[in-house]
DNA sequence: CGCATTTTTGATACACGTCAATCTCCGTGG
DNA sequence: CCACGGAGATTGACGTGTATCAAAAATGCG
């Protein structure tokens, strides 16, 4: 009988795992995961992206070890996976390609179309994956990684949002009287009313 | 006992099968395939790419629909998925989750960088395809397909490819006389020598 | 042989990249 | 408590790689 392993929580900023190293697959319970190839020889840099309710590292189901290099780009809540019951890992392992497969298009979506459109397509992606009761707030990456994912600079990421601001979609929350850069409240429709 | 489904070798480009229309999974035996997102309200036009190896329609297996629609952008051959024995399926699933999170990669990768090395990275993709026989061959999508994948317009992608017949990269393959626009002998070392 | 489709090529405009300076936030230590 | 310094974010000025619009040429199919 083995001892199962715990569930992790992960500061924002910190790498969770590396290709190449030997370990097991997890669920992002909450938070949101940048996946990157690692980039010795070959296509540099940003591979993926997981949130709430994605799997990732299944291939050391395989392999036995990572694939890509995993990083938390939010604070991170990770379980361990597949839970308790390894019976219904047929059924689990199907429903979590066929939800990596609408992933993937999702992020070659946001790679297309212009700059604008493509940063807020990931807010609304990042949007979706808060849970209901703060729907209407979010926790971005850095402007560095938002660019990355977008295929874009980060200065052009940094204009865009700051223009989404001054048209009211994204509104700064504040902390003690300070605004962080990264935590919005989202209002797809404009100022509403 | 039900009768064994039979391959299906699908013309360059015809329609594979639709988004939500019921069917099953499919091996891509040879060729190459286009993966695009039922576009009604959604993010419209391309998701993925499939090319010898790959897996198409697994979607199939849990929802019994499939999600996305396929196009043969070049002469395909398909076999039923997974074969004959069921009971090696699980590994063989497994596997070819593994692949298409690679592949998923590679596509986003296809989208970053300058426009020439996206469409070099195509076509390196493409021609990774090929039966090691043929190694030095290739049969390109459309124009119009390129760019869809690439991200760029199909006159940039035009300009490149005869940018890179000239660098003798790409030469043109002549059937009775005349050269086809798209099947092309690649030497990515340049004219050699 | 003729027509529809795809490809090529040119001229021009603009969205984004690039380079660089400044500013804010935040932790550290005097 | 404030000076200091580093990381991330903002803003400006300018250049360029692609998009865009348009027209002609090549290809392929009936």
């Amino acid at each position: 009988m083995v001892a199962p392993r715990q569930a992790r929580a992960v500061p924002a900023g910190e790498a969770i795992y590396r290709a190449g190293a030997p370990g097991s697959a997890w669920r992002v319970a909450a938070g949101v995961v940048r996946l990157d190839s690692p980039d010795a020889s070959g296509e540099a840099g940003f591979a993926s992206l997981a949130v709430t309710g994605d799997i990732i590292g299944c291939e050391t189901l395989l392999f036995g070890t990572y694939a890509f290099s995993a990083q938390a780009l939010t604070h991170c809540q990770l379980s361990p996976w597949p839970g308790g019951c390894t019976a219904a890992s047929g059924a689990s392992l199907l429903h979590s390609f066929a939800q990596a497969q609408r992933r993937a298009a999702d992020l070659v979506a946001l790679r297309s179309g212009q700059a604008a459109d493509r940063v807020l397509g990931l807010i609304r992606l990042l949007a979706g994956n808060t849970p209901a009761a703060t729907a209407a707030e979010v926790v971005l990456p850095t402007r560095q990684d938002i660019a990355d994912i977008t295929a874009l600079r980060f200065e052009t990421v940094s204009r865009i949002i700051k223009g989404l601001e001054r048209a009211r979609v994204l509104q700064r929350i504040r902390v003690d009287g300070v605004h962080a850069s990264r935590s919005f409240r989202v209002d797809f429709a404009g100022p509403g009313a």
